[in-house]
This record gives structure tokens, sequence and C-alpha cells, in this order.
DNA sequence: TTAAATTTTGAGCAACCGCTCAATTGGAGG
DNA sequence: CCTCCAATTGAGCGGTTGCTCAAAATTTAA
């Protein structure tokens, strides 16, 4: 070994990430990234390879850093649906408020990633359902422990959380209608009498 | 007048809606768009003022077709959450197979419009919030029928098909999973002796 | 101190971007 | 028919894009 690189890759991963996470994929451009992590384009290109190359490393330091924060949300809390609660509330209406965008990074790739971007959409995709598998499985912990009744389906189940975290993401950005948001995250975890009074379809 | 326009609006507004549907704004050149409506650039810009003019046309195209398609829907149900249900069926599981994409392609603008083209977001916003008017209408014509209780809260429920309906989008694009976005619907406008004996929360 | 290996630098390439405009075309009014 | 004027054409401008690579700088092993 002759020389090290002398730059922070965790540093530049944080950065690059919040860049891609505001502006998306396409619109961020190699400038951006140059300019954002006081890189040469050659020193980008020898650790990374390519802008596409980049952004799937980001893919998975972004979905790394929802599982964990996932993780710690269900370690705070016995009861697991109100674990699942608080991952919700946290990421829906206690996000950083400099954060780079109200909708979930790997939404975002998987709408503007196109079939001719195979890689990058299949890892979105690896990604997202590796997420919906962690949901399963505290819901098979909740029907273990009794918090949800036997018969439940807990990969539907699973299925309808992400579609809700993902639906709810967008409508925030699209509305900044917090405290709707607010509501509908009490629905989604409360006992039935309380939502069929409120309204809810069934 | 001296001469009148040779091009078929309504024809190109179709071409270029597809395009843009299935591309996004960013990633569709104004190259592609020439291309696809067989027009020379001065003439696009002679009718359209500039790409974010011909996009902005673009959302109200797009929004006003899907407006008619709901009300074509809510028109052959007497049931008004059977419309609504049709509707629902129709967007996420009938559609022309060769649809531009799975997203809408309001929400798939709102992922990816910024800050900095704020006209674009406005009216992506507007027409969002108006096509949940839509549904605000129909859910309190439910109420006045009898069909959901009177303590309904409409704006709410409103609120809640757009999550469902934007979420069950971009998660048919994720997994292509069309038999749990089948089972999904169901559950969705199901009575709720049946969501709760197939493992909904609550 | 030298030599070998590696990283960093930054000018710049070829392709593409949104868009302009002078020249040309062609239909309607007289 | 000609005149008038809007519509169309297409070369091409100035800027940005993702990326390359020879040269220079830096680090460790000998």
């Amino acid at each position: 070994m002759a020389n090290t690189a002398k730059f922070d890759r965790q540093k530049v991963m944080d950065k690059v990430t919040r860049l891609f996470w505001q502006k998306g994929f396409h619109s961020t451009s190699t400038r951006d990234l140059q300019q954002a992590t006081n890189l040469r384009p050659g020193s980008i290109y020898a650790a990374f390879g390519s802008k596409s190359g980049l952004f799937e490393e980001v893919l998975d330091f972004y979905a790394q850093n929802r599982n964990e924060l996932l993780e710690r949300c269900m370690a705070g809390e016995e009861v697991r649906l109100g674990g699942l609660r608080a991952f919700f509330h946290l990421i829906l209406l206690e996000e950083d408020p400099d954060a780079p965008n109200e909708l979930c990074l790997l939404a975002k790739a998987i709408s503007e990633l196109d079939e001719s971007e195979e890689a990058l959409l299949k890892k979105t995709r690896a990604l997202l359902a590796a997420h919906g598998a962690r949901f399963r499985h505290y819901i098979e912990e909740a029907t273990a422990t009794g918090e949800l009744p036997e018969s439940t389906d807990s990969i539907l189940l699973a299925q309808q959380l992400q579609v809700q975290l993902i639906g709810l993401r967008t409508f925030l950005r699209a509305t900044d209608n917090r405290s709707a948001v607010e509501q509908m995250i009490e629905q989604l975890f409360n006992p039935v009498v309380k939502s069929v009074a409120s309204g809810k379809i069934h």
C-alpha cells in the first residue's frame, strides 16, 4: 500500500445522500456532488466508479439508516404496535426540520428511475422489499404476544403499512397538512370502535 | 388571420403527456418532445412558450382526464362506495397495459419537482387538492344516502383515499404484486368484520 | 533517501441541454 | 391573382452534462 484516501468516506456519503435525497438522481449533477464533497471529479470516479455507482451506494446508506431508526423505535417500546406507531410518528412528524425531503428516498427513486436504469431500479425494489420484511417481522411478534389475532396475515399487513407510509409522506409533501397526517396515523393504529365512530369506511 | 396551426393540438397533448408520464419532467428532453410530436422546436415554442409551459398544460390535461374517468366510474354505479371502488380497480388493475407508468403523473411531479420550480409545484398541488375534493364530494353523497354514518369526517376520509391510491400505485411499481393490491382494495372497501378477520390492525 | 504505488488535481472533451431567430412556407382575405 | 401575416423550418448558440487522463502530489516500504 502506497497511499490512502484523505477524505472521510462516511462524511462524503452523508453529504451526497442528502443531495440526492433533496434533488433526486437525475437532477443532481456531478458538479453538485463535487461542490458538496469538495472533491475533484477524478477522486469521486476513482472511489465510486460512476454517478450510478455512487447512487447505488447512497441507496444502501439510506436504507441502512432507516432500518436502524426502526430498530431503535422498536427497542424503545414494549408494545410492538406502539413501536411501529412511534416509527410512523418519527418519520412523518418529528423528522429533522432540515431534512432534505418529506419523501422516502427509495420511493423517490422508484418514481424517477426508468427501466433503462435497471441496476438502480432493481436495487431500490430490493431495499423496499427488505424494509417490508422488517415490518412483517414485528407484526409476527405482535401476533405471537397476542397484540394481534392469530389469523393476522402478516405479509399483507406489512404491505399495507408500507403503502400507508409512502402515501402519507407523499401527501405531506403535497399538502404540508401535518394535523391531517397526525389524525391518519391515529386511526391507523387505533382500535376499531374509535375509527368507525370517526368515519373510516370500515 | 392569415395562417392556422397545421398540427392537431389534442393529439400533440396526448403524445407529450404520455412521454412526460413515462420519463418525468426533467428526464424528458425537448429533443424527445420534438421527435414524439414530429414538430420543429420553433413550432413547440410558439405554441407552448417553454418546456415548463408545456408541462403545465400537460398537468391540466392529465388531471382533467383522470377526473373524467372518476366521473364515469361514479355514473356507472348506483352505490357511491361501489363507484369509488370501481375507480380504484380501474386505475390500479385495469389500466391500459401500455400505460406509460404505474404511478400517478401528479404524484410523480410532486416527487421530482423542487422548490425552485415553484409554478409547476404549486399547480400540481392544486390539482391534487382538486381531485381530493372530488373524492370528498362523493363521500358526502354516500353519507347523505346512508351508505356511511352521519358522523363521517368526509375531508379526512377523502384524504385517506388519496393516500391509499398514491401509496398503492407506488407499491405496484415497486413490486408488480397485483394480487396484493387486489386484496388491499378489497379490504379498503369491505365491511369491518371481514377486515378484522383477515388481519387488519383495526 | 529513494522507489514504487496510489491518490489528487483540474483542464477539457464529446455529447447533449433548452431555446432563438432569420429565412421560408402556405393559407385566407381582397 | 397578389398581399399579408402567422406558422414552420432548421441551423446553431451558449451553457451544462457525465466523465477522462496525463501530470503532480502524497504516502509507505525498503
